[in-house]
DNA sequence: GTCCTACATTAACATAGGTAAGGTCGCTGC
DNA sequence: GCAGCGACCTTACCTATGTTAATGTAGGAC
């Protein structure tokens, strides 16, 4: 059992046991399985539920009326999907598996009982929907300074640190599902400059990309063609400071 | 006096006498003013108040280690920096006055014990920081996909309906401060482009732009070479769901 | 084993947008 | 009055990236 969401919180604070096992029944309450390109809800429906990713990828999208379409975030196992959401109307854009996913549904109801009896996991949760909004900034940085090969570079090393954060990686290693046309519709680029930004990465030695598996065998080196800091994801544990009173 | 950020609010939710006092005494507490390119808060400063802005228009931005600067959002009359930015050690990025300033702090004291009175208030700040979250999927959007001529068109349609909802605009007119070097910064195009985009609206008619004054004679005609679908600023009042309890 | 599909790769060519350089206009300061 | 400056506009040229389209390859269905 890997619980990725645990793991990355306590990036952040420490969690008592009574915090864990609240985290742990949530995932399991309501859990749905999607399949691989499966929408898990759709733009202009009514948001119910936030969203945990228990395994898979899955993201964030959003189509233009004549087709072209961006992908705008990734979940990751451990990530949340917009904490307050059922506050809005109707979703503006759409989430979809990109592997096979296993999400738990969390309620009105059942976020509300956490948030009161839990300080140290609301303080936990507005961390990472901060940092999430960091990532969106960054991406931002990404789309409109960075050119195809630092831009490529800059979302692999995203990736795999946020990987690391969750459990999920192993060594330099680590699964990486995305297609070429995926990396498109995240970078702005054609799947033709994708592939050839690849090459270039792969031709330097930055990386080794094979068979879903993406391998970074020296992280700085990459980081630093990527002009990559990552001091926007937070991950440093001297970020939290409670309060006495939540103690 | 103008009170934007009531005026904005009240866009999603109808407010108490209460509420509002309690929303003019906030803005009236602690008021700061900047001169226009002042920095308001500075990447790796440690963040101790919600901003509010009530007069002027500020950007947050990010800059690379070569110089290559990102506007990564705009900040206009009664928008609100960051719900919960204490909870971070540092900020990841800067927060400039593009105009002279008039800005509030906010402590994380006053936040807290407005959150604790207001349920109505607190209801509204989720709404407009899931709105800022959505506009910066946007842009993301707007950088990945769009090109140079949809994007401005995106960015000014954007930026005109923000500016009417805090009650900046008349008619089809409003205020608009931003240089071609800053337009350049936000939408990741050259100052050159910049102009031959601008020249190429203007040659249609769908804006008039001149001493600092941003007309839009027919929005729905600017939109439309945007691709923009406003849903994303969840401007439409049926979108608040109070529980009773709340009432 | 063959067919099908999804994905990756490559090449040849086209273009949106960048770079560099310079010019005009209207302020501000002295 | 004029030097200096910031915003703006323009031109000529160049390049990163897009487009189209052909080809390769591996796995799944039967």
């Amino acid at each position: 059992m890997r619980r990725p969401l645990i793991r990355k919180l306590e990036k952040f604070t420490r969690l008592s046991q009574a915090d864990k096992e609240m985290l742990v029944r949530i995932a399991a309450h309501r859990v749905r399985r999607f399949a691989a390109r499966e929408d898990i809800i759709h733009e202009g429906e009514k948001p119910e539920f936030i969203n945990l990713i228990n395994e898979g990828w899955a993201c964030r999208y959003k189509t233009l009326e004549d087709g072209r379409r961006q992908i705008i975030a990734f979940f990751l196992p451990g990530d949340l999907c917009d904490l307050n959401v059922f506050i809005l109307k109707e979703m503006d854009h759409s989430i979809g598996a990109i592997t096979p996913v296993s999400v738990s549904e969390i309620s009105r109801a059942a976020f509300d009982e956490m948030m009161i009896g839990h300080p140290r996991i609301t303080q936990a949760l507005w961390w990472e929907t901060l940092v999430a909004a960091a990532i969106q900034r960054e991406w931002t940085v990404n789309l409109g300074q960075r050119d195809a090969l630092e831009r490529m570079a800059h979302l692999l090393c995203e990736l795999f640190i946020r990987l690391e954060a969750a459990g999920c990686t192993s060594d330099s290693s680590c699964e990486f599902p995305l297609t070429q046309t995926e990396l498109g519709e995240t970078l702005g680029m054609s799947t033709v400059h994708v592939n050839r930004t690849l090459q270039e990465l792969r031709g330097s030695n930055l990386i080794v990309l094979k068979d879903r598996t993406l391998t970074i065998p020296n992280l700085q080196a990459l980081q630093d063609v990527a002009l990559f800091n990552p001091n926007y994801l937070h991950l440093d544990r001297e970020g939290r400071h409670l309060d006495a009173n939540e103690e």
